[in-house]
DNA sequence: AATTAAATATAACAACTGTTATGATAAATT
DNA sequence: AATTTATCATAACAGTTGTTATATTTAATT
């Protein structure tokens, strides 16, 4: 076993513990135990807690990263686009889960502005791809002209992300299904008239 | 000085401890630090810890309430229900403290589903008073008969909460005017052809 | 003015936290 | 096989936490 892959189950102790218990309370004796061991390999493949939650932090926009790059592969045209952001909608477990460490973290960075910047950092590189695609979408005139690229990628990750919310805080949340309808809609008025 | 009065001020200091240090700093003696006395005065008007960050929640779900009532009053037609949900966007400091607050709770309730129920419980209420909007509309015939008020108003929702997170998790963020034009970009999307 | 109640202060409690140092064990290298 | 290194376990440290009990002060009531 890799020293790096070590690192990684970690984290993905980590992760579960804070899915199941929140982030306040996964403590470095909660990670070891998740594991089943002790703190001694926590703080042998982490320096202190800071570094595990930030690399914590980062694995979410990895795992992000790889699900985006996965759907950019699959389809082409504005089916891409929307394939690309449903990569952020909680459409099944692995992303669910993405999703609550992702808000768990979110909430933790209130009043850290520090972290916060790590996670603007995160997002902005997720924006950049977003926007790219738009701009290749443009140029293939398979979007309307008008649109500022830069704006509509804040627009659009704003609406997958609070669709996400959606199943987090409503009771009478929308369905997978309806979460993509309403994804579809968005995109289709930015198709030319 | 009213009894339920301090209340009020305790939870207020809480909440400025929330914005300034995180939610898991904002301890029962940093409270007391805050409005400048000892835990003494925290643990008189709060029973436990748990009961006075559950009333600080419940000022978020109240203060929105008390925005989107001045909006209701103010306009007519869609442009009210586009003030209604305007009322979500960090467009002042003080909306802005709330998107904070309400962040931090959100974050902090991955984990814990009592209080992500007491979350939905709020975000249940507030999406009611659009759900009524909508149908109002819907009988005046200035939105579109084919519209399901129950999901748009889940759709709306998740569009403004989106764009909130939008102020806090991108750099390169949208404007509180950029904000109102993808808003009401949505929102004229709803209306009769 | 005396008495009762409310409001605030102080202090101590046990539980938990991250960090660190030090042993012990396993793996790798020579 | 000997030695070094990586890995993991254990324990102790000081600091912080929520809670609780008990004073002390202020306000209200009689």
């Amino acid at each position: 076993m890799n020293q790096s892959d070590r690192r990684l189950e970690v984290s993905e102790a980590a992760w579960r513990v804070i899915v199941r218990e929140g982030l306040d309370r996964t403590s470095m004796r909660a990670i070891a135990q998740e594991m089943s061991c002790t703190t001694g390999v926590v703080t042998h493949y982490f320096r202190n807690k800071q570094e595990l939650i930030l690399f914590a932090l980062h694995q979410v926009a990895e795992r992000l990263h790889v699900l985006m790059e996965r759907a950019v592969a699959e389809q082409s045209g504005c089916d891409r686009l929307v394939a690309m952001l449903s990569s952020f909608l909680p459409i099944d477990q692995e992303r669910q889960e993405i999703l609550r460490v992702w808000v768990a973290f979110l909430g933790y960075a209130v009043g850290r502005e520090a972290l916060m910047a790590d996670h603007q950092q995160s997002a902005g590189e997720l924006r950049q791809v977003i926007i790219q695609e738009l701009v290749t979408l443009q140029t293939q005139k398979m979007i309307r002209s008008d649109i500022n690229p830069e704006i509509e990628s804040n627009v659009l990750l704003a609406l997958v992300n609070g669709l996400s919310l959606d199943t987090l805080i409503q009771s009478q949340r929308l369905s997978a299904k309806q979460q993509a309808i309403a994804l579809q809609r968005h995109v289709n008025g930015l198709r030319p008239s």
